[in-house]
RNA sequence: GUCCCCAUCGUCCAGAGGCCUAGGAUCCAGCCCUUUCAAGGCUGAGACACGGGUUCGAAUCCCGUUGGGGACGCCA
């Protein structure tokens, strides 16, 4: 009869430790993103603490850029940890690459405690020996070295073989709690003796994980659905570790649904919707793509989905993350994206737009104050009107340049009577003082001669004007725009339209 | 092949036995507002995988089927 371990812990409340442990290999990928905030949103809303640590024992994979990019990704995301990398910690250091004496001095007690074997088995010999038994080769090691005599030992060793250390699983049903999928059991036999150690001293992520989860006292291990196969062999070597006297209590697990791309695959970490770098260049707000991925698994409210991180944090619970694998929706996210750039206080998000107009070469790097008081001045007229920040360039861009680009379709799109329609305009702007020269007055001003006075349809009316000052068919709104490039500008600019048609 | 997980609108989420003629969001369609585009407002289309139980009563509990996914390394 399968039970759960009673060493399993109890800690709740401030007690509450968590980590966030990615191997720095590749870009940071939204799914990742999203098990960070998960642990984040736990501790958070409990009290309890954060850890972050970095998993490069793959010295073949690991590479600094994506440690630095991993740093960057959660600077920018605000989430923040209590220890770990760069801000340490009384289980300092915080990379497995600086911990190897630790793994050296808990594979000793390991093997003190008579828990973990050496085993001399190549791969090769493994296959032969299931072959030759009649063993299916999926079922892997056979525990072969389980009960070597020093003799044989020895024998191996004058061989000038190595020993890689195996771990002696239970023979017995593995029973544990998921906090997100209440009680699962794996049968005993489900599989073999693994190693920990490989030939040659490295230890083995298998191995330094529970360890490190153990030294640092993690109370609750929030991972990715794909991890919980891996759980029967975590909760066998925290047995043996709890025996070896390393640690004396057992985590509790929690396993979040996986984030798929299209279709029922898993999110690809080459599809572009996966990249978090790219989301950031698109026009994310680290508040908009955290919310919407906290939507992946987890909602706040039956009736609602836009909230705040702070908001997020007094809500969470892990016992309410639903088990389902759920689509990254690029176009959901971009739309709960703009909702948070709605919520965005004016000047921040002036300030926000304004990486992307340099980007985009529009403004000078920092911009200048003219141009600071031009976006100021500009940023309320597009604020609601884009998804992503992203979006800034396209529609203020008319602001920054001295010649207007067409656009191809709004040329096309211009009525027969264009120029009329220009000239009019022309006649009607040229009297307003320079001094009066506002949204309102403008309004007036067009309005009396091209809707009375032309009987022009303001659509029919307007769009002429629209390509002139902006080149574009949607831009922001007309008069405004009019009024922020002035009375001298605007007058060029419709008839730099009217020369421009010849 | 073995083991594990999952199963409500196209998509995401709500629903922990009667509040469900299944709710919200997104997407799509239409209307309103309107100087374009958005935003906003309104309306509409759209789902409990299937089959058995349990129960007075099941989207909700149990079993099975089917479907999907994940894991089975001296990778992480």
């Amino acid at each position: 009869m399968a039970s759960v371990d009673p060493r399993t812990t109890t800690a709740a409340g401030s007690d509450i430790r968590v980590r966030f442990c990615p191997s720095p290999t590749g870009l940071p990928h939204v799914g990742l993103v999203r098990t960070a905030l998960f642990n984040w949103a736990y501790a958070r809303h409990n009290g309890g603490k954060m850890i972050f640590r970095i998993e490069d024992t793959d010295a073949a994979r690991d590479s600094e850029e994506s440690y630095q990019q991993l740093l960057d990704a959660l600077r920018w995301l605000r989430i923040d940890w209590d220890e770990g990398v760069e801000v340490g910690g009384p289980h300092a250091p915080y990379r497995q690459s600086q911990r190897h004496g630790l793994y050296r001095e808990v594979l000793d007690k390991l093997l003190a405690a008579g828990v973990v074997y050496e085993s001399y088995s190549t791969a090769a010999e493994i296959d032969a020996r299931n072959e030759a038994n009649g063993r299916a080769k999926q079922l892997g090691y056979d525990n072969f070295d389980r009960d070597l005599t020093d003799e044989q030992k020895a024998a191996f060793r004058a061989e000038g073989r190595e020993p890689a250390y195996r771990l002696r699983v239970p023979d017995e049903d593995l029973t544990y709690v998921d906090l997100i999928r209440g009680e699962v059991t794996f049968p005993a036999g489900s599989f073999p003796d693994f190693v920990i150690v490989r030939a040659g001293g490295v230890p083995l992520y298998t191995f330094v994980n529970p360890v490190d989860d153990a030294l640092m006292g993690i109370t609750h291990v929030l991972r990715g659905e794909d991890l919980m196969p891996s759980t029967a062999r975590q909760l066998s070597l925290y047995r043996a570790l709890v025996d070896a006297g390393v640690t004396d209590v057992i985590p509790r697990f929690g396993h979040m649904p996986l984030v798929l791309g299209e279709g029922t695959k898993k999110l690809s970490k080459r599809d572009p919707r996966a990249d978090l770098f790219l989301q950031r260049e698109k026009g994310f707000t680290h508040e908009g793509l955290l919310n919407y991925l906290a939507l992946l698994g987890w909602s706040i409210a039956p009736d609602r989905d836009v909230f705040t991180l702070d908001e997020l944090v007094a809500a969470f619970d892990i016992a309410d993350v639903n088990p389902n694998p759920a689509r990254f929706d690029q176009k959901k996210a971009e739309a709960i994206n703009g909702d948070h750039i709605r919520m965005l206080q004016p000047a921040d998000f002036a300030a926000r737009i304004v990486p992307y107009l340099v980007a985009r070469g529009l403004v000078s790097n920092p911009p200048t104050d003219e141009q600071h008081r031009l976006i100021a001045a500009a940023a309320p007229l597009v604020q609601e009107r884009m998804p992503l920040l992203g979006d800034a360039p396209d529609l203020l861009g008319f602001l920054f340049v001295d010649d207007v680009d067409y656009q191809e379709d709004a040329l096309s799109g211009l009525p027969d009577n264009a120029d009329e329609v220009i000239v009019a305009s022309v006649g009607a702007l040229e009297v307003i003082p320079e001094g009066e020269f506002t949204a309102a007055a403008l309004q007036d001003a067009l309005a009396g001669a091209l809707v009375e006075g032309l009987g022009l349809k303001p659509r029919v009316a307007y769009g002429p004007l629209r390509v002139a000052v902006s080149g574009r068919k949607v831009s922001p709104p007309l008069f405004e725009s009019m009024e922020l490039l002035g009375k001298a500008e605007t007058l060029r600019r419709l008839d730099a339209l009217v020369r421009h048609r010849r």
